[in-house]
DNA sequence: AAAGTAAGTAAGTGTTCACTTACTTGGCGG
DNA sequence: CCGCCAAGTAAGTGAACACTTACTTACTTT
């Protein structure tokens, strides 16, 4: 059909190289991945695959029992990986602190830098939950529930303080991640282009960060932030 | 393979009736909306869709060229239903009389109850985003935007009044409908059972504009909420 | 009641899918 | 330099796919 040149151009590859078993299984893993986050499970075929790698189809299948084993693999890895475990050190620094900005500011920035470094992930995240994929589920279980109530202690414990008004923490963690997660959501799968809002990872995560802080501080504890609106540029047009 | 009996099970109709084409047209419509809305466009075959409708898959071609023409006519339906504009109503009759409150509660619980009511809406929509459907890119510009503006004019027109604090207003809006729609997006892809966060959509709601409200009001014009946390229910456990 | 027509079906078609089988290649220890 | 084994391939296999064809059924019109 189309000729099997050309292929595995992004790495530095040479075409038809023999490699270790350990190093092909990785290579076909890193591949899929991008493949299962641009087109979903059932989108992707083994052929594509096995084009994209540089190897026959049943390369995959001496790696990889099945199809299915393949995307499990994806699945374990990501979720694994501690995508969220770079940011959260951050945040976990400035909650020591008690600096409420920081740690709001160090999780939204974080996350939106991650989902810009890594576009695929969400993708392959929504496939995954969309498509009943079970791992979806256990990354909810495992990573978001734990990130959820990891921010929310924080919120209770500023509640204690009488630093922040009295309200439910997990709906106002649900407001801040659901923010920050959609704003990545949104650019990444429907405005590319940033044609309906165009800001700045840092511009967003402050008006984020800058819309909760103030909206859960308790009121007559506000502080207007001088000098904050002076020295970042508030909109950036084209 | 399997009986083509008891199909179609849910609608009262009786599995074998000769329908007029109209009429026969908008029941595959209805049965493949659901069937997509589950499973995406690649996901379903046409086998499925003509069992779920108790038809034979030539039926599906009589009315349909190509499995691509179904699903736009479904994206189409969908798309211009007006899904939004019940809650458009409320909200606009609140901010003619400035009641930002009650815009804010309008749109935010018109959001998660249509979520609620049509969940398949979302699904729909996102499979349509991730498989690249031109579509999806359609219903972006054409309703998205225009909903963001429209909130967005109502920020800016409140701003002008005073009453609420300099801020890109497009970003406020992005805050608060991420708030909503990953509140609802949550709750149909990954908890369904509410286990992490389960409130009704009334406090949903009064939360996140409450939240919203406060963080871009001008501080100084910050009114204490007397009497809502009292007649609420603030949580509700199990 | 005969004829016309729209709604419906059974049984395909060629293609693509995940996965397999039987074979070939290349590098390395003895 | 030979024999061995892991890395690799070409060429399948049956099932499932979107879509078609040739035919039947039932309702309406005159």
């Amino acid at each position: 059909m189309s000729k099997q040149i050309d292929v595995e151009m992004k790495s530095g590859y040479p075409a038809h190289v023999r490699m270790g078993a350990e190093e092909r299984r990785q290579q076909i893993v890193r591949v899929a991945m991008s493949l299962f986050a641009q087109r979903g499970f059932r989108g992707t075929t083994t052929k594509e695959i096995a084009q994209a790698a540089g190897v026959s189809e049943a390369i995959i299948f001496r790696h990889f029992a099945t199809k299915e084993e393949l995307y499990s693999a994806i699945i374990n890895q990501k979720a694994c990986a501690g995508a969220v475990s770079g940011t959260r050190a951050a945040a976990a620094e400035a909650m020591r602190l008690k600096d409420d900005r920081g740690v709001f500011l160090a999780l939204a920035h974080g996350m939106l830098e991650l989902h810009d470094r890594d576009p695929g992930f969400m993708r392959l995240l929504l496939y995954a939950a969309l498509e009943g994929h079970e791992l979806a589920q256990m990354f909810w279980e495992r990573i978001v529930r734990e990130h959820y109530e990891f921010i929310g202690d924080y919120i209770r414990e500023r509640q204690r303080d009488g630093e922040f008004r009295d309200c439910e923490p997990l709906v106002a963690v649900r407001a801040f991640l659901g923010a920050v997660i959609h704003h990545s959501l949104s650019n990444n799968l429907w405005d590319k282009q940033r044609t309906l809002i165009d800001v700045t990872n840092e511009e967003a995560a402050r008006q984020f960060t800058d819309i909760l802080l103030q909206g859960i501080t308790v009121p007559s504890r506000i502080r207007t932030r001088a000098g904050r609106s002076s020295n970042s540029p508030r909109r950036k047009k084209k």
